[in-house]
DNA sequence: TGGTTTATCCAAAACGTTTTGGAGATTATA
DNA sequence: TATAATCTCCAAAACGTTTTGGATAAACCA
């Protein structure tokens, strides 16, 4: 019943290739005729059949995700941001925004399957990456064009945006020492996780250049989740002597500990510094506010896409790589008032 | 390059038609031939191409929610557990989840054309409704099936979600009460919200029948947003007398109205009780961690899918509409311990 | 004038499926 | 044995676009 591409050409007694040509903008239409058609087109409420376009043209316009079946839920503030960052960047450029998550690893293999040997999408943003990713691996072996956050190891080239936190950590270390903090505790991820290893070599080069010993006790793994924050947190607030500061692979992760000093009776701030990673939005509102490296996250998001659109664009000279220095947020968390 | 049907096919020495109804398991094709041609497809790695089983199907297989152009961000914990639910569910039955967020209303009203006119989807999940809205109304022209969550005034008929919470809010008042708190003040949102109006109803009553009195310059407005909250609060807590229990529309409100308390240096949950609605999981790692009706906001988005594709099966009567009653959880942003 | 460009347009062939309307065997029925 | 019913299979026609490879007529050039 929608009214389609014949509709339109019946009407103006044109063929459908003229139609067609014409809303497409190609100059071997009289412009006199594209302006009628575009009016026509218009007036009529024609809207080209996205499926007939697709299989045509044999591109989706359709850019895709999937939540890693590794992250426990899809609403943690980080890929919310993330991902609302892809959507809108996404759909300001006519793209569509298709949406999967991922609750096994099988899962996530077939979905990623399904999307790319059925045409679904021309391309994928990838994200929580591995030391080791079988998703790269994957998606490089098929030719499909893809960007992600972060890079796995190997020497495959193609876009992605990296942090660079060497700096940021540096300073965070020196602003901790200076508020009489020194001994310093690391809740991370999975260890086969990029961000894991890179944040953790961070913290270990700063401390080295001021002298902290880090007690190899008070590096432990958590899963990522505040739940696993509060566990983590609670286990190493029992060890004695205890750290006097906690720094977290992300935001989530640090609420969870928030939690659990909070539960201890400890002060925060002052008996115990925290510190997260991330600057989420819900960072702000902790009690006390939580001190944290702040990236860009929403921008990251558009800029993958950015780069996404145009190596499918073919203007893909070498693969564009952009760095993200993260900007220390010193809140009440570590900080004696 | 992928391996179309005729590939497979030709593999057989069968024709594409059988090859095709034997894996739609049509009835007319032997046993036995059948399980060759799966066992084949499978081995050859074919896999449907979307976009042409789309166009000759007229079905997409792809459910689309779009974020209204009222929400400031996707970002908020509500979205986020909703849009899982629904992502999850989805995909669990086999079908695409595409999502936009709109950020202008027109661009909202072009989304929903795009989609509907162009066929990308075959429903909608509509969340946030007004009390008149023009999304089910142009839905229902349309004749595009679709499911809501709350449901906007007239006697249009579609499947839906509701929430029952006069007996919750009777609960949480009278609970207040015991703990001493009367002077009640609601952060709502935009009033022509059914969530505004609804939920502002229940308090009434309650109130009415506790005998309460609430002050109307204590029902505000704000945007749903932590920052909104956050200064709605501080408006509030300006007021001499001022009010010594906020109730928020949600949680995100109520972080920032938790935020706003702190600063002011008012001891929560003696001196000043706060609320939230939702019972996201952020409300349980706030300090103090924070009283509120909680909804099974991911369950819900599961029954809308189920609905909705109940809606599409044409096994549908009448519309479905579910009923939920929120629980209350007491926790200390009203508890004086 | 005759030939070559140039400016417009179009018929028909794709794209990869599903569906329609049989055809040809084989089996059951009279 | 002839006819009807049942099993299998298939050729061809969709679905709504875009793209290819011209065709026609007007304008230009020598």
């Amino acid at each position: 019943m929608p009214v389609t591409i014949r509709d339109v050409a019946k009407r103006l007694h044109l063929s459908i290739t003229t139609v067609s040509r014409a809303l497409d903008g190609y100059d071997d239409v009289a412009s006199e005729t594209q302006k009628e058609v575009i009016r026509t087109a218009h007036e009529m409420g024609y809207i080209p059949n996205r499926a007939a376009r697709q299989l045509r043209r044999r591109k989706a316009e359709t850019i895709g995700f999937i939540m890693p079946a590794s992250a426990k839920r899809i609403a943690e503030p980080f890929f919310m941001e993330f991902i609302a960052g892809l959507g809108d960047e996404l759909t300001m450029r006519g793209y569509d925004f298709l949406v999967a998550n991922a609750t096994t690893h099988v899962d996530e293999r077939e979905l990623y399957q399904r999307w790319v040997g059925g045409n679904k999408v021309d391309g994928l943003i990838v994200t929580r990456l591995n030391v080791q990713d079988w998703r790269v691996q994957y998606l490089i072996e098929q030719n499909v064009p893809f960007a992600t956050l972060e890079r796995s190891n190997g020497r495959a080239i193609y876009p992605c945006v990296q942090v660079d936190g060497e700096h940021a950590y540096f300073e965070l270390l020196r602003h901790l020492v200076d508020n009489g903090y020194h001994h310093i505790a690391f809740i991370g991820g999975p260890v086969e996780l990029v961000n894991h290893q890179n944040r953790l070599g961070w913290i270990r080069k700063a401390a080295g250049e001021l002298d902290l010993l880090i007690d190899p006790a008070f590096i432990i793994s958590a899963d990522l989740t505040s739940m696993g924050g509060y566990q983590a947190a609670k286990e190493l607030l029992d060890i004695t002597p205890r750290p006097d500061a906690i720094l977290c692979i992300d935001d989530e992760t640090a609420f969870g500990a928030l939690h659990a000093a909070h539960e201890k009776g400890l002060s925060i701030g002052s008996e115990i510094g925290i510190v997260g990673f991330d600057g989420t939005l819900e960072s702000q509102h902790t009690e006390p506010p939580l001190t944290t490296l702040d990236i860009p996250l929403y921008n990251m998001a558009c800029r993958l896409v950015r780069m996404l659109l145009k190596t499918l664009a073919g203007h893909t000279q070498e693969a564009d790589v952009d760095k993200i220095i993260p900007e220390l947020h010193i809140r009440g968390s570590t900080h004696r008032s």
